[in-house]
RNA sequence: CGGGGUGUAGCGUAGCCCGGUAUCGCGCCACAUUUGGGAUGUGGAGGUCGUAGGUUCGAAUCCUGCCACCCCGACCA
C-alpha cells in the first residue's frame, strides 16, 4: 500500500484512476481496454447485482441467457440499431488456429477456417434475442415477456477508463415485449424509477430522471428514458437507460401475436440496462483525497475492528470481546471485519481501511478495556467518538443509516448548488467555464441548436426532466419559444 | 482513429543526448524492538531495461515495426 493519492483539486481524473487502482477495486489488463475487476471491487458489483436482481424480480421479471455471438445477419435486422452500434463492434470471422510455417512456435489464423457467416460480439443483445422472442410469442397469452439477463457485452471504445468506460463491460439488460404501447411505455418508466431508487437509495447519488432528446436517443428506439447524476467534478454521468423500442424490434423480427378478438399484431418492447460504470458513479460521487467513501448498503464490509495492544494476550482480551460483539452485529446482517494482523500497525491500518471507504471504524486498545468502551470513526466526515462498548450493537446500526443518509444529502446539496437556470448564450458558458455542473436552459427543441452548442461548449442536452414544470421562455440562441428548460451538461 | 507524451524490480524513479548489462526511495523476506494515525534497526532477496527485429565486437542507450498507458480531439453506457 502506498501513500498518497493524487488531490481532486489538483488532476481530477488522475485522482479517479489512482483511487481505483489502490482501493483495489480494479486494474488495466493485458488486453487492450478491457480492465481485470479485483475481489474487493468485484464484491461490490455482487451487492449491487443482488439489491438490483430482487429488484427485478420483485416487478416480474426473469433472468434467461442469452449468446455471446450475434450473426451479421441477424445484427442488421433492426437498421438503426445496426447503424447505431456498427463503428464498434468486434468481429469473429475465424474459428481456428493453426502454427504458423514461417514462425516456429508461433500461431497464427488459419486461412482456410473462415466463417461463413462474420459473428458480431454482442455490444447489446436485442437482435439476438427479439429474433429469439419470435418463437417465444404467439398469443396474448403469451405477453407480457419480461426477461432479464446478466452478461458481459464488447464496445470497442477509442478511449476507455477503468469502470466509465472499457472496451468489455459487465451490465444488465432487460428485454420485454407487450400488447400495447401503454403498457410497454409504463414498463419502461416503471424500470427507470427502479434505477432511480436504486441510485439515490443504495448508490446515495441523487438523480434526474429524464427522457433523452432524439439525437442522444438508443439505436433502435422510439424514446430513450435515462438518470443522470452529478459527479464532484460537476460533469454529469448517464447512470441508466430505459428504452421504448415501440415496435421497431418486433417489425424487424416480425415478432406477432394473435389478440383476444383474432387479430395479429406486432408487439411493443423495452430495453433497459446499467452497467458496471455504475461503479464510477460510486466512486464519483462521494469519495474524497483519503480514499473512497462507501455508502453502508453497498460497503463489502461496514465495520472494521481494529485492536491495539501490547502482546498476546492483550490482543486474546481485546478478541475475545470483540468476536463477541462481531457476532451480534453480523446476527442483524452487518459485515464485519475484525483486522487482526500481526503485520501492520494501527496507523497503517486505519488509512488502509480509509482509502476502502469502509464505513464505520472501531479501535479497541487497553484504554478501552478499562473503561468499557470503544472508539468509533466515521468515513462520512472523519469524525470520532468515544462510546460504551455495550452500546455498540444498537449504536452502530443507527450510525450505519444515518451515514447512508448523509453522503446522500451531502450529494444532493453538492447538485442544487451545482445547478444553475441560465437564460442567455452568454451566461451559460461562463457558467460552464467556472462552475460547471447542470445548467437548466430553454431549448427550442431543434437538432440544429443542441449540436451548435455542443460544439460551441461542449455541452449536450442530458435530457428533458420528468419532473420539470412548464414555463413560457425563448431559446438562449434562436429566441423561438420554448415550453420548458432542459438540462445541460459536460458528461462523462 | 489523428496530435503530443511515457514505458527501467511489486510501485515511483536515475541512467539514454555522448553505446561497455543498471541508481535511489518505497515495498518485499528474516530477526529483534515496537503497536491509540501510514514504526525503527540489522541482514537479505528481487531486473528478459514494454515487445519483436536491425546496426555494432558490444545496446536500457542508436534505428524500425508492434503493444500498452497518460493527456488533447473525434466516438460512446
Amino acid at each position: 500500500m502506498s501513500k498518497g493519492l493524487p488531490k481532486r483539486s489538483e488532476d481530477y481524473s488522475l485522482w479517479y484512476n489512482e483511487l481505483v487502482k489502490k482501493a483495489g477495486l480494479a486494474e488495466n489488463s493485458a488486453v487492450r481496454g478491457c480492465m481485470v475487476i479485483k475481489p474487493y471491487g468485484f464484491a461490490i458489483w455482487e451487492k449491487m447485482q443482488r439489491v438490483l436482481d430482487d429488484m427485478f424480480k420483485a416487478t416480474g421479471h426473469e433472468n434467461a441467457y442469452f449468446p455471446l455471438f450475434v450473426p451479421k445477419s441477424l445484427f442488421e435486422a433492426e437498421e438503426q440499431n445496426a447503424e447505431g452500434f456498427a463503428k464498434e463492434c468486434a468481429v469473429v470471422t475465424h474459428y481456428r488456429l493453426q502454427t504458423d510455417p514461417d514462425k516456429p512456435g508461433k500461431l497464427r489464423v488459419d486461412p482456410n477456417a473462415k466463417l461463413e457467416e462474420e459473428l458480431i460480439v454482442r455490444p447489446t443483445s436485442e437482435a439476438v434475442i427479439w429474433n429469439t422472442y419470435k418463437g417465444w410469442i404467439q398469443s396474448y397469452r403469451d405477453l407480457p415477456l419480461l426477461i432479464n439477463q446478466w452478461a458481459n457485452v464488447v464496445r470497442w471504445e477509442m478511449r476507455t477508463r477503468l469502470f466509465l468506460r472499457t472496451a468489455e463491460f459487465l451490465w444488465q439488460e432487460g428485454h420485454t415485449a407487450h400488447a400495447t404501447a401503454e403498457e410497454a411505455i409504463a414498463e419502461t418508466k416503471q424500470m427507470l424509477e427502479v434505477y432511480a431508487t436504486f441510485a439515490e437509495q443504495y448508490i446515495a447519488l441523487p438523480v434526474i430522471r429524464g427522457v433523452k432528446t432524439p439525437s442522444e436517443r438508443f439505436a433502435g428506439a422510439l424514446d430513450t428514458y435515462c438518470i443522470e447524476g452529478l459527479m464532484q467534478d460537476g460533469k454529469a454521468l448517464q447512470a441508466g437507460t430505459s428504452h421504448f423500442l415501440g415496435q421497431n424490434f418486433a417489425k424487424a423480427f416480425d415478432v406477432k401475436f394473435a389478440t383476444k378478438e383474432g387479430g395479429l399484431e406486432y408487439v411493443w418492447g423495452t430495453s433497459w440496462g446499467v452497467s458496471t460504470r455504475l461503479m464510477g458513479a460510486l466512486v464519483m460521487a462521494h469519495s474524497d483525497d483519503e480514499g473512497l467513501v462507501l455508502p453502508p448498503k453497498l460497503a463489502p464490509i461496514q465495520v472494521v475492528i481494529v485492536p491495539i495492544y501490547k502482546g498476546e494476550e492483550q490482543l486474546a482480551q481485546i478478541s475475545e470481546k470483540v468476536m463477541q460483539l462481531k457476532k451480534e452485529l453480523e446476527a442483524k446482517g452487518i459485515s464485519v471485519k475484525f483486522d487482526n494482523r500481526d503485520t501492520e500497525r494501527p496507523g497503517f491500518k486505519f488509512a488502509e481501511w480509509e482509502l476502502k471507504g469502509v464505513p464505520v471504524r472501531l479501535a479497541i486498545g487497553a484504554r478501552d478495556l478499562e473503561n468499557g468502551t470503544a472508539e468509533v470513526a466515521r468515513r462520512d466526515t472523519k469524525e470520532k467518538s468515544t462510546q460504551q462498548f455495550d452500546s455498540l450493537v444498537t449504536y452502530i446500526p443507527a450510525l450505519l443509516d444515518e451515514i447512508q443518509e448523509n453522503i446522500y444529502n451531502r450529494a444532493y446539496t453538492f447538485r442544487e448548488e451545482n445547478t444553475t437556470k441560465v437564460d442567455s448564450y452568454e451566461e451559460f458558458k461562463q457558467v460552464l467555464d467556472t462552475k460547471g455542473g447542470f445548467v437548466l436552459a430553454h431549448w427550442d427543441g431543434t437538432p440544429e441548436t443542441e449540436e451548435r452548442i455542443k460544439e460551441e461548449t461542449k455541452a449536450t442536452i442530458r435530457c428533458i426532466a420528468l419532473d420539470t414544470p412548464e414555463e413560457d421562455g425563448v431559446d438562449m440562441i434562436t429566441g423561438k419559444p420554448s415550453k420548458q428548460r432542459v438540462y445541460f451538461a459536460k458528461a462523462y
